[in-house]
DNA sequence: GGTCTGACCGGCG
DNA sequence: ACGCCGGCCAGAC
């Protein structure tokens, strides 16, 4: 799946999914970010739906850690799109991030903004 | 080939 | 506080 889409962008000159697929590549492990920090980092923050789109894509592929792109609250929104929907939470808390009610405890503390640490 | 639909977000009533 | 709307852009039909 994130194949075609990789083959895809290669024929066009600019691929919005790729920059998604190389941020969230990039998040370190045990941390969470927003897809609309995503979004604002690679410059247009009004395309944040297209973020979560790109994970959609994304997700079987292993080097993409969809389940650390949660929404601006810290909210789990993204789970019901994993093979199982407590998938996410468990890759998650093996992380160390502790999941209350599909929201990630203590957010602020564990959010890793792109255009800060890049 | 127009139209609908998102794993979102910020703003406004 | 809460709900609705518009904008973003790629893919499915």
């Amino acid at each position: 799946m994130a194949k075609r889409i990789k083959l895809k962008s290669a024929i066009k000159t600019y691929s919005f999914f790729d920059d998604v697929f190389e941020v969230a590549k990039l998040i370190p492990k045990g941390r969470v970010t927003s897809y609309g920090a995503i979004a604002a980092y690679l410059g247009t923050k009004m395309s944040a739906r297209m973020v979560g789109w790109a994970m959609n894509v994304a997700h079987g592929d292993e080097k993409i850690p969809a389940h650390r792109v949660v929404n601006r609250i810290g909210l789990l929104t993204g789970k019901h799109h994993f093979e199982t929907p407590n998938e996410m939470q468990k890759k998650l808390e093996r992380e160390k991030i502790k999941i209350v009610k599909d929201k990630v405890v203590d957010f602020e503390r564990h959010f890793w903004d792109p255009a800060r640490e890049l």
